[in-house]
DNA sequence: TTGTATGCGTTATCAA
DNA sequence: TTGATAACGCATACAA
């Protein structure tokens, strides 16, 4: 591989007339030795060895987006937000799956290897990121809500919506309710639960524990939720599902059995997932602006980057979208 | 942040006493030196400088993982067996999302971020791989069949799955078929095709033009591009779908309509994810070893990487899993 | 307008 | 058993 060394060897310069003519603003070189310089480079197919150069610039250009796991509809439109103000500041994203028992995250960061981070990974300990955060390390995180002047908050109104998800189904009549949660360690999750709780309450409905179910944010473990729950012989006239996902297997699982949504029992999801207008009844869901959400989060953090802005913290509002299922 | 000195001068030794104490075996420097040395990194919260080891090292212990969406779920078990194997390695896998008109692979390649490779996104040009392709520099493919010495090929092979569905529709008996392809650029789309027109071609199948429709992967693409195929009003007696996720979005368009699967249309899906049992009625498919996919993937970037082993090409064997679908 | 020299934080060679 | 020092490839302050 072509060092700037043999560019400048080639084009017969010293190295920092190659390194200003490649990336330098105008009056430094003459155009004649830039172009020779840029001929030179063309030819031995030099590229910059981005280690060297962040190991003399402190930066890497790099954003590090930490998921606890990649998949469902929400996860991709928050990772496309991301990936568009990245580019608008000539940043790339690159992105770790975080398990239980994985370091990916401390030893990219810490080997600094990424300018700053975004997290929204559940089994990331509070601590870990406070202990990393820092004046030239900002950190944005979406799954949680931490006070440390290095580290942003972006959020949605979670529990708002499981709120509003309660009202509805007072407005509807129906009195006897229950939920699906997700996995109980997941802060979306709570506050979800916690909204649709309160509601509950305020409203006078009837919530009974063996009505409090969970999942596991997957189709299939909705399913069989659903499943062991219709066996039970005790369902509610309305359930709240913590994520669309869940919503659409639980929904399989009644069918199968012949109870009729919303005439039997009525069901509302979270994040109004593209599929909600198509199955069968279309499902009530909340709408959260995810693409919006990765947006934002990505601004927040190149705030902090380049401006050296001051942390943030935002909670973004959600939306219940009436359908059939209720 | 600490540095290598700072720990040196605490510690009252040189720096290359502290980089061996560190990394380095046994026999270099004394037992007691070492303490010291740990003890003094520890108490400044010493990391050492990836970046910086990196360049003297030339490696990053990183590979990059690029792919051309992070969605589905056969895309997270893929994920999920080559993380395996770089942990064993230890290794860390960094992921990027490659779309159209992104140049983050090149970037991060030709910057020396990582180590070697693993694609799975079609849109990038088989002629940037074989450019940065090098003895230095392994990379798998698992979306397309390339001829080099330092690209290896994982494969499963699409076009026998999409011949053994032919097959098995003549069994059944149904001889007017159809297929809903998912991208046309889709290298695993274009052999699954391939096959199921070689059995059509074989079996005397009735396969009319206007019944090879296409979606787009997505359960709501196949959703759509169903409805469209019911409105035509001629159906064929099966269809064999690129994956499972159009399918179900096809079935819940059939069902709308009042369409009996399969009583007056058979269908078969491609991946037999784990929804496949749990539709109604649960859907004949082609199961895959994405897992075991991901794990020789990595596993043999891993041979290039260390012993400098030749490229390999390997394709990896499917099943027809016949449910109630067909 | 250009070149020389320094240093980024490591690892590794060599001499002590 | 340890320390001084060169080198990795680059950017940049400063000298010419």
């Amino acid at each position: 591989m072509a060092t700037i060394k043999d560019v400048a060897k080639l084009a017969n310069v010293s190295i920092s007339t190659v390194s200003c003519s490649l990336n330098g603003g105008a009056g430094r070189v003459s155009e004649e030795t830039r172009e020779r310089v840029k001929e030179a480079a063309m030819q031995l197919g030099y590229q910059p060895n981005g280690i060297a150069r962040s190991l003399k610039t402190k930066k890497t250009n790099l954003i590090g987006v930490f998921l606890g796991c990649f998949d469902g509809p929400v996860y991709g439109e928050i990772r496309k937000g991301i990936q568009q103000i990245c580019k608008l500041n000539n940043y790339e994203a690159i992105f770790a799956e975080c398990d239980y028992n994985s370091n990916t995250l401390a030893k990219v960061i810490q080997q600094k290897l990424v300018d700053g981070a975004i997290v929204l990974a559940t089994n990331v300990e509070d601590k870990t990121l406070e202990n990393i955060a820092s004046k030239d390390f900002p950190i944005v995180v979406m799954d949680r809500e931490l006070k440390n002047p290095y580290i942003s908050n972006i959020l949605i109104d979670n529990k708002n919506a499981g709120y509003n998800v309660a009202k509805y189904f007072k407005e509807l009549g129906y009195i006897d309710v229950g939920y699906m949660e997700g996995p109980k360690i997941d802060y979306d999750n709570k506050r979800r639960i916690e909204g649709f709780n309160k509601g509950v309450k305020e409203f006078n409905l009837n919530l009974k524990n063996k009505w409090k179910i969970s999942g596991d944010y997957t189709e299939v473990g909705g399913y069989h939720a659903m499943q062991e729950f219709i066996a039970s012989g005790d369902l509610p006239r309305a359930m709240f599902m913590a994520n669309d996902e869940m919503a659409f297997g639980a929904m399989t699982a009644l069918k199968e059995c012949g109870i009729d949504i919303p005439n039997d029992i009525a069901i509302a999801g979270f994040d109004n997932t593209d599929m909600c207008e198509f199955v069968t009844p279309p499902l009530t869901s909340i709408s959260r602006p995810s693409y919006e959400l990765g947006v934002i989060a990505a601004n927040c953090l190149f705030d902090s980057l380049n401006k050296k802005k001051k942390n943030k913290s935002l909670t973004l509002p959600t939306e219940l979208i009436k359908r059939e299922s209720c």
